[in-house]
RNA sequence: GCGGAUAUGGUGAAAUUGGCAGACACGCAAGAUUUAGGUUCUUGUGCCGCAAGGCGUGCAGGUUCGAUUCCUGUUAUCCGCACCA
């Protein structure tokens, strides 16, 4: 009897469509249960084995909860806005709604093969104008409150894509899409003030239940620092430099300054700098560099000292020198640093380099081989001396600053606000007008969704302007408050915006006057289990984040965190144990596995192959493995007897085999939960008959993995309606454990036997089983016994001497 | 430099609060079935050793009757951030 599962899978595939099986239910009374994973992003190349991984865990969580009573919403869409869409159009010269369109085609026809339980008639996609219509709605809100601005500064542009890119999508230098080097440009751009919320992203993880590396990452990211801000004066001027730093009690130590070349403090007093020129020129080879050759040169300071201008020590009055050198950042703290080369490594290295005073506070180290940042005893340090905790040492430096008007405690942070825009056609256009008269105005929300123009040229501009830009009935309009002539904003948003807010529209994906009905929102928010990869940790995740606090603080979402779990499911390397890659032709074709082996095989084998977590490579050979799994479970019918009940034999074996997958499949150990079922498998072809009851137990178990085989087995043996609505097994506790156990027994620790042992015995009796043994008699024959020990259900262990 | 992780057979990996290391699977070997290949089935398989026995979870110590698990130190690899003041 041979299993088709070509047949078989196409089968089921549509009697899931068609009776709803996977359809959750709005106003239910039943318990709710929001599975989601990281919609895809549909390209060209079709789906990755990656995807199937990241998939198929909340896949089998949630045909489990299902059979477990709950109303399950496991929803699926498409994040389609995007660089890689638009950059394959132009190649193609084909128009990117085109593209978007054949690619979600071809990913839901593949989607579906794999028979994942989706509830399709949610489906989203962020290149809908109804959806990208609330996209808009969104950041309007956010002008409306406050929290969108522009700004010149200098940002990251990358070149190639001629486009402006946040920093979270220039890590290293490069760009995130087409990995070119990115340069450093002014330029006014939009901004959302994501520091604005940077505490309550930080504050509201101690909320969630995340692993410890992903919070660690956000906490990473957020990078909040306390310190305080200190005004030196100019000497000769009525001018502060303001400065950050998170020693304050190291103020006694300053012996010079350091300004970002940018600072603009230097050109309105370039007047008063001697060597201006040199400073001219220093200034021009820095901002040749990108910020990612200044990061590296790490090891050699450089710097140009301010003749004529210097600065005042605060506490203490003496006149230090200001020096401009790029280790000092315009884009964190305040561009200017007080340099205490005696207890910071990178002021030491410009002090040495410089020939710069170093003068110590903190008793300890040894100043002439390197700074030293530890604790101890100050010294030097005036109304400090003696203090030998750094903790009281800030506060007292503080309590004083403050008291004399010199500066104030203070926090930072390094996550920056969000570079929200982008100078290209396929993205939601920036609902904005500039009016002469009135500034900048928002397109009234009645008018929503601004839609994208339809073009024939999507190409972007050579200078850096969207190609919006180009289109004068696009961009001329008038003023919705004056009705003066006024033009469009022209910029289009991130790919970050779509996907900040998508599980919000799953709940109540169709509809028109809000972003989600409240009550629905109520029911089915916030998401309980959230899947994905870790590199959407800092950027997707806390974007959304914050989108998600904004909007609560609006009223529109009823809860402050989107995900109340994640987790986080690790990659699928080649076979050849490399990241897999086009270039290195180590890709796996999810598809060839389905039609080579059948859904079921590659179903189960992703998530048999090791830890969830963890990135494994691919094996071939261990498919073939699990299609011998899958062939073994069908040709469990050749061994079916008409029984309904669990055989005497078995009846543990199955009561665990409930337990233990049951509680795997909860803690993400979907590979132990497999094992299980495939000793279990072993177990009954020992046993050499299978009960019907058993087999129905079996394939309910097995169906989140396998779920077309099972119900094949289910139909062809009669055994009940379809197991996608079947109930979940339970078990007794009390038939989990066999009778008669075998235990180890130790003699001062090491394995010297095996006995067996009635499953409730007490120490007592179990001592005396394990000293009835003859290997142990002779090991403790004539010995003094020192120590006897029995660990319940495990092993013994004697100590003799 | 900061933060996080990982290290167990030939391979992917298992191992409740510290309690039989290597479950499950791959691979390999031998055998059976088959005209042959493939499939399927049976048996064996951590290392050394003929055996008794010994050795084994990156390395070196420690705590303990007992350590893959806890502590101290150390090495290697991977990931994220990074002249963050």
């Amino acid at each position: 009897m041979n299993y088709d599962f070509k047949t078989a899978e196409a089968k089921w595939q549509k009697k899931w469509e068609e009776s709803e099986a996977f359809k959750a239910e709005d106003n239910s009374d039943k318990k709710k249960f929001f599975a989601l994973v990281e919609f895809p992003y549909p390209s060209g190349a079709g789906m990755h084995v990656g995807h199937i991984k990241a998939y198929s865990g909340l896949e089998v969580t949630s045909r489990k909860r299902r059979m477990e009573g709950f109303n399950v919403l496991f929803p699926i869409g498409w994040d389609a806005f995007g660089l890689n869409t638009e950059n394959y159009a132009i190649k193609t010269k084909t128009h990117p709604r085109k593209v978007t369109m054949d690619n979600v085609a071809h990913f839901t026809a593949q989607l579906k093969r794999v028979g994942f339980s989706f509830d399709w008639s949610r489906e989203i996609n962020t290149t809908d104008e109804d959806y990208y219509k609330w996209t808009q709605w969104i950041f309007l809100k956010m002008f409306d409150n406050g929290l969108v601005f522009r700004d010149r500064t200098l940002v990251n542009y990358c070149p190639s894509c001629k486009v402006v890119l946040s920093n979270e999508d220039s890590q290293g230098g490069k760009c995130d899409v087409c990995h070119s080097d990115v340069v450093q440009r002014a330029k006014e751009v939009w901004y959302l003030r994501i520091t604005a919320y940077a505490d309550r992203l930080l504050t509201g993880l101690d909320t969630v239940d995340y692993p410890a590396n992903v919070k660690a990452q956000q906490v990473n990211w957020i990078g909040r620092s306390e310190g305080a801000f200190v005004n030196f004066a100019l000497a000769g001027t009525n001018e502060k430099l303001r400065i950050y730093t998170t020693r304050p009690d190291t103020l006694f130590g300053v012996t010079f300054m350091v300004m970002a070349p940018e600072h603009p403090l230097i050109d309105k007093y370039a007047e008063q700098i001697a060597n201006f020129d040199e400073v001219k020129a220093y200034r021009a080879e820095c901002a040749k560099k990108t910020e990612f050759e200044r990061t590296q040169l790490v090891k050699d300071k450089t710097g140009v000292k301010l003749d004529g201008l210097c600065a005042v020590n605060p506490v203490n009055g003496k006149e230090i020198p200001i020096y401009i050198a790029d280790y000092v950042m315009m884009g964190y703290g305040t561009g200017a640093i007080m340099a205490v080369p005696a207890h910071d490594q990178r002021d030491w290295e410009f002090a040495k380099k410089f020939g710069i005073d170093i003068i110590e506070v903190i008793k300890g180290g040894d100043i002439e081989k390197e700074a030293y940042a530890g604790d101890g005893e100050m010294v030097n340090s005036d109304f400090l001396d003696g203090l030998t905790d750094k903790k009281s040492s800030i506060a007292k430096m503080l309590e004083v600053l403050e008291e004399r008007g010199l500066g104030e405690k203070g926090v930072q942070y390094k996550m920056k606000d969000w570079a929200f825009n982008r100078q290209r056609y396929w993205g939601e256009p920036i609902p904005i007008i500039h009016c002469p008269a009135c500034g900048m105005v928002g397109v009234p929300y009645d008018e929503l969704p601004l839609t994208l123009p339809k073009v024939e040229n999507f190409e972007p501009g050579s200078d850096g302007e969207s190609p919006l830009a180009k289109i004068d009935e696009f961009v001329n309009c008038t003023c919705p408050r004056c009705g003066g002539k006024a033009k469009r904003e022209t910029d289009t948003m991130p790919q970050w915006a779509g996907s900040s807010w998508y599980y919000l529209r799953y709940c109540d994906p169709h509809n028109d006057t809000c972003l989600a009905d409240p009550e629905k929102l109520n029911y089915w928010m916030p998401v309980d289990w959230y899947n994905g990869g870790m590199e959407h940790v800092t950027r997707h995740m806390i974007y959304s984040r914050f989108w998600h606090k904004f909007l609560y603080d609006i009223g529109a979402v009823p809860c402050e965190e989107p995900y109340a779990k994640r987790s986080i499911q690790g990659l699928i390397l080649g076979p050849d144990g490399d990241k897999m890659s086009k270039s290195k032709g180590n890709v796996v074709d999810p598809l060839d596995v389905v039609d080579e082996y059948g859904a079921d095989v590659l179903r189960t084998y992703v998530l048999f192959m090791g830890d969830y977590g963890q990135s494994a490579p691919w094996s071939d050979s261990s498919v073939k493995g699990c299609k011998r799994f899958i062939d073994r479970v069908w040709n469990l019918q050749t061994i079916l007897n008409d029984s309904e009940e669990y055989s005497e034999k078995l009846e543990t074996g199955f009561n665990k085999a409930v337990k233990k997958v049951g509680e795997d499949i909860e803690n993400l150990k979907y590979n132990t939960a497999i094992a299980a079922l495939m000793t279990l498998l072993n177990d009954i072809y020992d046993a050499g008959s299978i009960t019907r009851k058993e087999l129905k137990t079996f394939i309910t178990l097995l169906n989140p993995f396998a779920p077309h085989v099972t119900e094949e087995i289910n139909e062809v043996q009669n055994l009940g309606s379809m197991l996608a609505k079947a109930q979940w097994p339970t078990y007794d506790p009390d038939k989990c454990v066999d009778a008669l156990i075998e235990i180890a027994v130790q003699v001062n620790g090491k394995l010297r036997a095996r006995v067996m042992v009635p499953a409730d015995a007490d120490d007592a009796a179990a001592l005396e089983i394990a000293k009835a043994n003859a290997d142990i008699a002779a090991q403790i024959e004539g010995k003094t016994l020192i120590k006897e020990l029995y660990v319940k259900g495990r092993l013994v262990n004697i100590v003799v001497r």
